[in-house]
Parts: C-alpha cells; structure tokens; sequence
DNA sequence: TGCTTAGCGTCAACGGTTTGACAGGCGAAG
DNA sequence: CTTCGCCTGTCAAACCGTTGACGCTAAGCA
C-alpha cells in the first residue's frame, strides 16, 4: 500500500528534510507551506498522515487539526517547539494522535509515522490472493500454483502483487513501477520487461505464448481478466 | 478483571482528561492533587498502577515513587515535563516502568497503560512453541532440539520466540527488532544477521545450509514454513 | 515494407548476506 | 573488590543471489 502524506512546515529547512526521509521511506508527499495551503490540499486529496508544524504565521497548526478534524479521523503528528503548557492543553481538546517535540530526530520521527500508518490502517494481515491456479500469500511472500511452491524474489513479489491486485486493468510500465517499487525507483522502463519476462516463467504453463500475464502493444501488461 | 488506577497530576485540567479516558476505557481511577493525597491513597486501597507527574508541588513525583516502592511492584508511569536526560535517569534509578513525555496524546498514554496493564497481570502462561524437533519453553526460556537442551542467550531467545510466533512469515529486520525488543531499541539493523547467525549455529543441522531459518533476499528472514 | 515495440538470453555489477574476529559491558564467582 | 568469562553490538571481508542493462531477434502495426 502506497501511503500519501501531508507535511504542514513553514521552514523549508526542516520539510525539505523530512520531505527526503519520507521518499526514502517511500512515501508519497506533499509540503504545505502554512495552514491555508494544507487545508486546500487536504481537501482535494487522499492524505493518509499529516504531519503538522503547531506554529505557523497566519492559520496556526490548531486551527488547521480543527478544521481537519471536522471532517476527517486521519492520524495527525504534530510538531511542537516547546513543551508549552498552552500546547499540550490544545492539543489535547483538538484531537492530535501524537507529538513531537523539536528539536527532533528525522529518525524518530520516521519511527513515529511507521507506527502510526500501522496501527491505523492495519498493515501486513494475511491476505491470499487467488486466480486460476495461483495462490499468492502476503505474508511468507509465497506463491502457489497448483499447489506447489514457487519461490519468488522480492521484485518479482512487488510486481505480481500489484498486478493481482489491479487483476484485468492494463497497466503502463510506469504505473507498474509507480505502484510496486514507489515513485522514486531509479531505473528503466524496460526493465520491467526482464521482470515480466521471469515472473512468466514461473507462472505461465507455456512461457512462450503467456495466457495469465499478457502484453498489451503499447500501452502495458494486463493480469488475468480473459475469461 | 476491573483495575484501578491512581492518577497523581495537580493540575486538574490534565488530570480530569486523563480520568474521564480511564473512565470510557472501563477502569476504576482516583485522582490524587499531591504526593501526599497520592500516598494516602495508596496505601489504604488497592490499585494496579499509578500514573505520576513529575513535577508537583509539596512532595514531587520521584519522592512519592520512592516511598511506593517501599512496599510494592506495583507499575509506575511517569509523566515528564521535558525531555530532560536528568529526569530520565532519575526516573530509572527509583524505578518507573514507563514514561511519558509531555506534551503527549491521551491516546498513547491509554495504549501504554492497557499494555503494562496486560504485561503485569496477565502474565504469560507457560507455552511450549514446537516445530520439526525443536521444542521452545516461554517459561524457563529453554529451546529442545532432539530433547537434548539448548542454551540460548536472552537476545536469541526473544527473537526467535517472535520467529516462532511468526512461523512461515517472512519479517523484516525492523519487524524483527520491533516485535522482539521494542520499538525503542536502539542498534543497528544488521545485528539480526548476528543473532540469527548464532541461533542458526544452535538450531540447524548444518548452519551452512539454513532449513529451519531461512533468509528471503531484500526482505528479510522466515523461520520454518516449508513443508 | 518499414518502423516501432516486445521478448529473451546473457552477464557483470551491485548490493544484500554471511562469517569470523574483537572490544567493551556486565554479571557471576571467587 | 577483582577477576574471569560470557553476551552484545560492530566491523570488514568474503561470498553469493539478484538485478539492471544490452543487443539481438521476433512480433505488432500502419
């Protein structure tokens, strides 16, 4: 799952920062620069997380939790400069889920937002995915066919679990990378060829003419969906 | 089982917070103004944890847990105004078992006492994990291979109980660290290869060939699960 | 046919894993 | 109080599976 997230900071030394952790973490996310920008993009995206800055020029954090909190339950992490008595009173009437106190370590607070996305949406239960005579199981990254084990390489993992998961849709090399290995992925379209290409040898019956994993000229792949 | 809880906090507005959170999570709870109230309490009623501030006037939070820990184990949660190192080691030499910094969210103040809570009281049973012919005793933390004994040091213990827990899962060095040491331990990722190179040493045939603990590239380690 | 896109085999480089060695910490034993 | 030995955490070097890139061939499309 691809977890998008909103940073409200007005210093961009700081959300520059936390902004690269959060890529590296493969995050998606976008960096609000004071409350009226984060409210309108809050309002027109899926955020999954904020992050949000207590003082700010103009809309302060509060204000923007309360407006968030209007409408959304969404985990919000504030940043607090001090520990002010006046902030954590607020804090507790407008409804944070955590804090942060700065000077704080990008680590720790990476820490904090993994916890966070997890308790919250539940990650890593046991799914089984199952198509024809494919079995795919989330957890021990294995995946079945006919009953028997196939073993299955990390990549080649991200990649057939998205496409079980987006079974019978086309999807371009660059959707494919987007949603398996994050938008930051350094590399070549085609090398989701060589992917695709070993995936198939595990999964189809006859490699050479694929009937589970088909290619769509010029525009992407397509699992499953010919029935 | 119905607790009941000392909340020891003079400032009412945090403490009729805290109380009324208490009160929707279903635990009885007295709140006390002072040190003095608080250890009156103490000792003429039962409880099963105290909550205890810090900074108090009159008799402060560390005075009041040293005069508890006259007479009881009971579980103790500080709450710290500031993240001072001075006050967290204090805090350890008398003996918190848990602190909480302010500001923090009421949220993760109940998580932390439902925990210690489940920690202290609903003490483990004695379960014997057992796979192929390896035998693990939770209570004596004693691994059988072959019903002959197997010392295991407390780190290899902790790990591979969470391995055994997580039988045919594969899990990640984070996970690995999270689920056997906490959220809070503070070591470097690629010490789980140590680990499991020792625990392999000890529970595999042939450490060479791993079949018990087996590594999956990129992702991580999976104990057992190939039947 | 001519042009573009996909398939496939190969292989070196990369980066993750294993391992042994070691130093400091800590507790047990004397 | 000191010694001793085991446990931990770190590191560097060797090792090995995976990955990414490339080039050629085959296939789609107009």
């Amino acid at each position: 799952m691809k977890y998008n997230i909103l940073v409200v900071e007005d210093h961009s030394d700081i959300s520059s920062i936390v902004s690269k952790y959060l890529d590296s973490e493969g995050y998606d996310n976008f960096v609000a620069k004071d409350g009226f920008e984060a409210l309108e993009y809050f309002n027109s995206h899926e955020c999954h997380l904020v992050i949000l800055d207590i003082m700010m020029p103009g809309i302060n954090g509060f204000e923007v939790l309360l407006e968030i909190r209007k409408t959304s339950d969404i985990p919000v992490i504030m940043l607090t400069a001090k520990t002010e008595e006046i902030d954590r009173l607020h804090g507790f009437d407008t409804g944070a889920d955590d804090y942060v106190v700065k000077p704080f370590s990008v680590k720790e607070l990476m820490k904090r937002v993994k916890a966070m996305l997890k308790r919250t949406y539940h990650e890593a239960d046991e799914i089984i995915y199952s198509y024809k005579d494919l079995r795919l199981h989330t957890k021990s990254m294995k995946l079945y066919k006919e009953d028997k084990d196939v073993e299955l390489t990390a990549v080649e993992f991200n990649l057939l679990f998205t496409l079980f998961k987006n079974k019978g849709q086309v999807l371009s090399r660059e959707q494919l990378i987007d949603l398996s290995f994050g938008t930051n992925y350094e590399g070549y379209d085609r090398n989701i060829d060589s992917y695709i290409k070993r995936i198939r040898q595990k999964i189809e019956d006859d490699p050479k003419n694929p009937e589970l994993l088909v290619m769509k000229y010029g525009a992407g792949y397509v699992f499953g969906g010919n029935e």
